[in-house]
RNA sequence: GGUGGGUUCGUAUAACGGCUAGUACUCAAGAUUUUCAUUCUUGCAAUAGGAGUUCGAUUCUCCUACCCACUACCA
């Protein structure tokens, strides 16, 4: 939810500015790739309408050689391997960045001991000198790391005391003192693949990206970012930034994870998603969400028109969202109102749209009604619906007779006097005149009608009995009655 | 621990420094209905705490509290 809301931002603001969205597959992670997860991206975004103007073909994939409509490709990071490292090496000339051959193990012995002393270890200004790297080693010992060693890193030379200022489009003018800051890792021999900070900075460059509307996640890494930029000499196109509050989980603290869903019983995920693992995790799609729907649920989760327009197509949302209407604080998810906006979409839905939808659930129970009768169904009872699915609980006596009768309402309308009551209304009257015949001849009109409810739909709840009998007609809904007794005694 | 960010009804949010702090969801009550649901009406419910600036602070400043993120050869 969160990574689809933050698309549809960028989305949004992309299209009102007349640009373009483009899709770039940040994979610089080789021990996390998760087969699957760049189709199920796509896929995602293409059920929310969002499509991308660059970076994916019309058969949903990632483009990877250039073309006119991508110039920038390749899109998927793990294809431009061959462009990042020069940008690094770039850096080291510069003396921004720095070869550092400690090993993993070296670094969390630090970490560890400086931990023993109540401390936390940070590689920077304070530590490198006293570490193994380029800034600490004599060249030629260097050079031979470099030669014989595959498992080395270049390190951005964080300066010490730098007062770094940053402006974001959501939270305004903010200044971090570089010398808290951390020497980050920006490239890494051992995968010949740069770490996001670097990966993303020169794409983001070469991309001609203008703006990076992100989660608040990454605001900690901003000044790193505003250094990088200074370091490459390319201040000037530097993209504006907008950090995104998180999403949080609808009960207690934290940020919304997938288990939350699972635990409170609503979808995380846009679309269905099964794990390497084989866990799975619901989705919106599956659980009967439309994607408008979706997206407009997500749209005002962390932004508001400015009015009190609640309704809003992706069209709309295009021409009214803006940047200063998000909010800077996190927002907890509610379920129930995610619920309600899909209620109001199906509402808005026509009857033939629907009983489309309708029809293969039908199907799936062995059923396979006129169209037209469904249509008839649909537009009773879509009022009573927050999803398709529901049209059947609610409905499912408008096209199989019920077996089975609630106890509790048998006990209370199932009584011999009323039976021979509401049979004798039925034989003398149908759906139109029944209401009218119960009430002349003096019947007591709940406990009758109830007792039909109960024969007819197996409830004393539910549709009114002139609307069930107008679907099923007398002839069953008699039959109906006569089963009751036959099964009751 | 350090750094940064944040804080208006339960939730999402509105309110150029200026009316009784508005709206939606949820919940409750009433009306309507042959029942249920719908619909309609009404109601419950908030500016985290403390200073300061000001004629006046939800709004600006500071302090405190609490929450969140980051603090990886992850993104």
């Amino acid at each position: 939810m969160g990574g689809v809301r933050t698309a549809l931002y960028n989305y949004l603001y992309a299209k009102q500015k007349g640009g373009d969205f483009i899709l770039r597959i940040e994979d610089t992670d080789s021990n996390r790739f998760v087969p699957g997860a760049e189709e199920y991206i796509i896929e995602s975004l293409r059920w929310c309408g969002i499509c991308p103007d660059e970076g994916v073909d019309e058969t949903g994939r990632v483009v990877d050689t250039p073309s006119e409509r991508h110039p920038h490709a390749p899109y998927r990071q793990s294809m431009r391997r061959g462009i990042y490292r020069s940008y690094a090496e770039q850096l080291v000339a510069s003396g921004n960045a720095y070869y550092a051959f400690d090993t993993p193990e070296a670094l969390d012995q630090e970490r560890a001991a400086a931990e023993a002393q109540g401390r936390t270890f940070i590689y920077n200004h304070l530590t490198r000198g006293r570490l193994r790297n380029s800034l600490t080693l004599p060249p030629e010992e260097v050079a031979r790391l470099l030669e014989e060693r595959s498992d080395w890193t270049i390190r951005f030379r964080m300066p010490e005391g730098r007062i770094v200022e940053m402006d974001d489009l959501i939270r305004g003018h903010i200044e971090v003192d570089s010398s808290t800051l951390d020497d980050k890792v920006l490239w890494k021999r051992a995968d010949e693949l740069p770490t996001y900070h670097l990966a993303n900075i020169v794409d983001d460059h070469l991309m001609e990206i203008t703006e990076v509307i992100r989660g608040e996640e990454w605001l900690p890494s901003l000044p790193l970012h505003y250094l990088l930029y200074e370091a490459f000499g390319w201040e000037e196109s530097r993209p504006r930034f907008a950090h995104l509050p998180l999403l949080l989980k609808p009960v207690g603290n934290g940020k919304l994870s997938k288990r939350d869903g699972d635990k409170l019983g609503f979808p995380v995920f846009p679309l269905r998603w099964t794990s390497p693992t084989g866990e799975v995790s619901r989705g919106y799609r599956e659980d009967g969400y439309f994607p408008e729907a979706f997206v407009n649920l997500l749209a005002m989760l962390g932004w508001n028109p400015g009015t009190e327009q609640e309704l809003f197509s992706l069209k709309e949302l295009v021409e009214a969202f803006s940047l200063d209407k998000v909010g800077k604080s996190g927002s907890k998810f509610n379920p129930d109102k995610a619920k309600w906006f899909n209620r109001e979409y199906l509402r808005m839905k026509s009857d033939t749209e629907l009983t489309t939808l309708f029809l293969p659930i039908l199907k799936e129970k062995g059923l396979e009604p006129a169209p037209s009768y469904v249509e008839g169904v649909v537009g009773l009872i879509k009022e009573r619906a927050t999803f398709v699915q529901d049209f059947w609980t609610i409905a499912s006596y408008l096209f199989v007779a019920p077996t089975e009768f609630v106890p509790k309402d048998v006990d209370k309308f199932y009584k011999p006097d009323i039976y021979a009551m509401a049979l004798e209304a039925l034989e003398a009257s149908d759906a139109d005149t029944l209401e009218a015949y119960v009430r002349d001849h003096g019947m007591p009109m709940g406990k009758v009608m109830n007792c039909l409810r109960l024969a007819l739909s197996g409830a004393a709840s539910g549709l009114g009995i002139s609307d069930i009998l107008h679907f099923i007609g007398k002839a069953e809904g008699l039959r109906r009655l006569r089963y009751l007794k036959e099964k009751l005694g």
